[in-house]
DNA sequence: GTATAAATTGTATAATTTTGCAGCCAAATT
DNA sequence: AATTTGGCTGCAAAATTATACAATTTATAC
């Protein structure tokens, strides 16, 4: 069945892309793409595709794929050698006792979750948005002293 | 309101000891626990929490935590009762104006919203992830009056 | 190609979830 | 003490989502 298949494709295509927070919402979005079908098959399309519906920080609900890294299921935890393999990173600036990394879109809490889980003594902690990162370093530190702590953990670090 | 912030823990624990697919379950769940409450009132619980519900492989729904805990479960599933002894706080760190909580993975977030909520005057604003917390300190305030403020809230801060 | 089985879909409806509103209560303010 | 403010809740209605059923299309076997 081409035609599902690709609604299907364009469907986690929309969810990804956009914050949408109803049927009928994606039910325009993928007319806008030349999908036509009622709100029973995009409910029956959603629920092959596993999606969810969670509530966002601002206060509304959005759909989420099942990859998406804060609402992912079980999930084996990639481990540290894996995650090196992922590319996101994009730059580290410095001011004051705080760093800002910038990745690529999506990258920021894969690239987080590694420096957190490598427990290292300089970084009090992160926080990540979709493409950036904040951390805090302990007081004392150079940038130098985090740099080279990171790229121990971030591919592409320098 | 204590009575609010132990019945959002319960239902975290629910949710992630549990599968359950509808609020009417979730609601005979929480009633099980002492727990009284309409569904109206369930369903801001749920979106202040960020729960998600998701499909599953075997073609029902779930509700999800934001960082589904389900799955990474330990061996010795606790009861609701004995997990709501163990609040999610972890540790706190500061460096300059700033502050960074650990807390247990998806806590942050409710911790926050206990800590935004009490209008501490030491405190200027939090933002949370999944499992850690920044807080940017008034100026002129010592680690040790954030911390007395803060053990008004926070559960074992110390 | 025809027949049969399986999958897909729309319609209509049932089931579920969200929300506006008003009341209540506790804390803060005057 | 009285008043204001803001959070929390239930009720009921609105909004949204899931699904039984029947029809149709597509895949598979013969």
């Amino acid at each position: 069945m081409k035609v599902k298949n690709d609604r299907l494709e364009a469907l986690r295509m929309i969810i990804s892309s956009q914050e949408l927070g109803s049927q009928d919402e994606l039910l325009e979005a993928l007319k806008k793409e030349g999908f036509q079908l009622t709100q029973a098959t995009l409910s029956r399309d959603l629920k092959q595709l596993k999606v969810a519906k969670a509530a966002t920080m601002r206060g509304n609900y959005v759909y989420v794929l099942p990859n998406d890294t804060m609402y992912k299921r079980v999930s084996t935890p990639r481990s540290v050698h894996e995650m090196m393999q992922v590319p996101g990173f994009l730059s580290i600036h410095f001011s004051g006792n705080m760093g800002v990394i910038k990745t690529r879109p999506g990258y920021a809490s894969s690239i987080a979750y590694n420096i957190d889980n490598n427990h290292i003594d300089e970084i009090l902690g992160t926080i990540a948005g979709d493409d950036t990162i904040f951390i805090v370093i302990k007081q004392g530190t150079t940038k130098d002293e985090v740099i080279e702590a990171l790229s121990e953990v971030v591919p592409n670090m320098r």
